[in-house]
DNA sequence: ATAATATATGAATAGGTAATCAAGTATTCA
DNA sequence: TGAATACTTGATTACCTATTCATATATTAT
C-alpha cells in the first residue's frame, strides 16, 4: 500500500463536502505551527513551575533555582526559552537579573489549562 | 562547585521571605506536572491541526488523514494521545470511527493561545 | 587588581517522541 | 467465504530537547 492510496479513501468522497469546507476555513499552516510552538513552551514541568512562580512574584535566577531545587544553569536555559516565547521579561539589578511575567496572557492560558487539568474523568 | 552550593546562594537569604511565601503557595508537584502534560499535548503541530479541524466538524480518521495529507497511521497514533488526554471522544459507525472534541475547554485553551500567538512583538 | 558572586552559554549526552512500516482487528460487500 | 476498507497497534528509527558540565561574562567587594 503506497502513500497516496492511504490518504485518499472512499469516505473522503462520502464526506467530500465537509472536508472541503473545513479545508477552506483552515488557518495558515504557519499560524497553527506558531500556536503549537507556544503550547510547546508550556509543555514542560520545569517551565510551568517557573511560570507559576513568576505569576506569584518577580524573582531572580538564583531564587528560582533555590525554589525549584535545580541548578542555575538549567533555570537559565529555560528562562531563555521563555523569553524567546515572549512569556517573561527581565531587568538587571547589579549582579542579579529579575524575571517576571511579560503580560496577563500567561495567567489566562494557565487558568484555562488548570480548569481542564483539574477536572475528574 | 557542587550541587548544593549552586542552589543555595546569597540572594536566597536576601529574598528569603519572598521565596518562602511563594513556596508555601506552590501547588502540588503532581498538579503542575499534569498541567505541563496537558500543554504538551497541544504542543505539536499535527495535534493542533487535528484539534482545530475537530473544532469545525466531527471527522473520521480517514478524513483527517486526507485533510492534513498524512497517513492514517500517524493520525491514529495522535488521536490516541488526544483521547488519553481527554481532549477528544469517538464513536464508531460501521467501519468508520468519528472523532470530535470532548468539551468546550479545548476551544477556550485554543483561543487564549491564539490571542498570545497572534500578538505582534 | 583580585576574588567572589550571579548569570549566561556552548557542547555533550541521555531520554523522549513523532512518523513510518508491517502486521493486526473489525466491518462491509460481493 | 473471501476481498476490500477503515482503523489500530507494536517496533523501529531519526530527530528533538532538557539537563549537565565546563567555561565565559558582568558586577561587586576587598
Amino acid at each position: 500500500m503506497n502513500n497516496s492510496e492511504q490518504i485518499k479513501c472512499d469516505c473522503n468522497v462520502i464526506h467530500e463536502e465537509v472536508v472541503f469546507k473545513v479545508r477552506k476555513k483552515m488557518p495558515q499552516e504557519e499560524s497553527l505551527n506558531q500556536l503549537a510552538d507556544l503550547f510547546k513552551v508550556f509543555g514542560d514541568s520545569t517551565r510551568i513551575k517557573i511560570l507559576w512562580a513568576l505569576s506569584e512574584a518577580e524573582m531572580c535566577v538564583c531564587d528560582l533555582a533555590f525554589l525549584l531545587n535545580m541548578t542555575q544553569s538549567a533555570i537559565s536555559h529555560q528562562l531563555r526559552l521563555l523569553k524567546q516565547a515572549r512569556l517573561v521579561k527581565n531587568r538587571k539589578e547589579g549582579k542579579m537579573v529579575f524575571y517576571s511575567l511579560k503580560d496577563a496572557h500567561v495567567k489566562r492560558i494557565f487558568k484555562q489549562g488548570m480548569i481542564h487539568s483539574e477536572e475528574k474523568e
